[in-house]
DNA sequence: TCATTCCATGAATATAATTCATACTTTTCG
DNA sequence: CGAAAAGTATGAATTATATTCATGGAATGA
């Protein structure tokens, strides 16, 4: 409701009024607005009530303004229009630059990519431009509205926040699985073990299920995680890596998760960005979007 | 709602908005608008949804506008100080001057007068002049918005319509029917009969209750109605006049009606104004209030 | 003059806004 | 350094508002 003193403006009714007013009849204002005639009627009435005034002069099935309700009409046409255009320009106003986005390679093919399209949606003159994010990150920042880091440095300089935690678990392709029966962690002394690190992520996880020192039958040692994922879905072994991160590849049914113990890993993921008012809207949007999206 | 392509806009929302920009708190915004903080909590949470986009920053107790947010709110505040501005205006502007009305004397003074001060504070700017019009009507209209008079010419230049009818029925003052008892329409041959005409509106009464050609004990002939009104109210004998016009002394007990006949009278009461796009706005509204008020 | 096309209207229903009760977070003050 | 104070958030319940439904009525046009 405006109000002014005593008197109190449905807005709606306003609104309701205005289409009357420009077609000149209920009944198409009515189809305009997708409501019956009738609530176009009852709006326009009670607008009338509320100003006190005859807006329209109703002759049987003839629709005039009176000179009052043509001058209401007028202004208030050209003020709608004018707050019509203001919120149609102001999502286009902030979004339709570019964002860039730093991010490791695991967390980007199997996560990120497979989301982006949403977010898309929402900004569709939004450009992106995605960069690699080594793991660990590197002492010098790379140039990007949002990075996302496993791992942190001090930088007061920027705005570090916690993004998610991760919880490590073995991973294998379904093939890898089907050919034994009945696998517990300690049968994986006769499997092959893929590192993508130094190997703490396996000891932490083996010595979690007290299996410290366990040796495998064999081992695999590559620089990156997405690497490894990607042996462990071809059947080359058992990767360890973060269960939120690889959903995607579970529920697509390329990898599975043959234990149920997860460990928490050394580590955990960290958003980097400028101080919030030096954000760009469209990386605060992207990064509301970001939690929200893993909070799933 | 407001409605662009796939975007619903609630312009609650808008407002809701606009006063928590202003203040920069959803407690004072709440105040201000008297409601509660969490319906405003409520409106700009649903805003921010449906624009898909942040519009403050909250931290703990801080608010703050987003850079997209300050944007939304400059634009909007502008935009409904301008609806704000032509609804408050738009009364004043057409109800600012002069309204001419011209109605026969009774019906001015037991009628309209008595009820002219609630229409009055519907438009307290508009200025009044009353002027007499005499019954019958004179061949020339007076220069009036509207006219009320009792019977009719033809006149093609003006809109004429019909008021309202009359049913003539016996008048007189409580303290006239106290020193009878029983008084019964052939009693009156003991009495005065007022007249304000030619002596036909009597003889239409008497002639509906069975009396034609009664001879009255004492006759008053006066020319205006009003004239027989007020002799009857101060017990000079029985005025003959319309129940409606009449009611508000009825009911402040200056005249009673002693019978329960009445007559409809050899004519009625026309509202006489320019045709209707020439009308002033007030000329309008006040032909519209007439029009209300009569029916109750 | 009959069908048609509008608008009006009261009652019933559906939708939207608001409150209530409470939790949570930051700031302020002993 | 706690505890209180001052903000905001939020789900459920309630209240207010808007809309539909089912008619009636008035002008228009074949």
């Amino acid at each position: 409701m405006l109000r002014f003193g005593d008197k109190r403006i449905s807005l709606k009714a306003l609104q309701t009024f205005e289409a009357a007013g420009e077609h000149l009849s209920m009944s198409r204002a009515a189809e305009a607005l997708s409501v019956t005639q009738s609530a176009v009627s009852h709006q326009v009435r009670k607008l009338e009530e509320e100003l006190g005034t005859t807006l329209f002069t109703r002759s049987g099935r003839n629709l005039r303004l009176t000179v009052e309700g043509d001058r209401l009409f007028r202004s208030i046409r050209r003020t709608f229009r004018e707050l019509r255009h203001d919120v149609e320009t102001f999502t286009e106003e902030f979004f339709d630059g570019e964002l860039v986005i730093a991010a490791p390679p695991t967390f980007t093919t199997l996560w990120l990519l497979p989301r982006l399209a949403e977010f898309r949606e929402r900004f569709p003159k939004l450009k992106f431009r995605l960069r690699t994010m080594p793991v660990p990150p590197p002492p010098t920042l790379p140039d990007a509205d949002v990075v996302v880091q496993f791992g942190t440095h001090n930088r007061p300089d920027m705005r570090v926040t916690t993004f998610v935690d991760t919880n490590y678990t073995p991973f294998c392709a379904p093939q890898t699985l089907q050919r034994r029966s009945q696998l517990s962690p300690a049968d994986l002394a006769a499997e092959t073990l893929i590192h993508d690190d130094n190997g703490e992520a396996w000891a932490r996880w083996l010595a979690a299920v007290g299996l410290d020192g366990l040796q495998p039958a064999d081992e695999i040692h590559v620089e990156k995680s997405i690497d490894a994922l990607h042996l462990a879905r071809i059947g080359a072994g058992f990767a360890i890596n973060d269960q939120i991160i690889t959903s995607n590849w579970i529920s697509e049914g390329h990898l599975i998760q043959p234990f149920g113990q997860a460990v928490e890993s050394y580590d955990k993921f960290y958003i980097v960005t400028g101080h919030e008012p030096d954000m760009k809207p469209a990386a605060r949007e992207f990064e509301a979007w970001l939690r929200r999206s893993i909070a799933d």
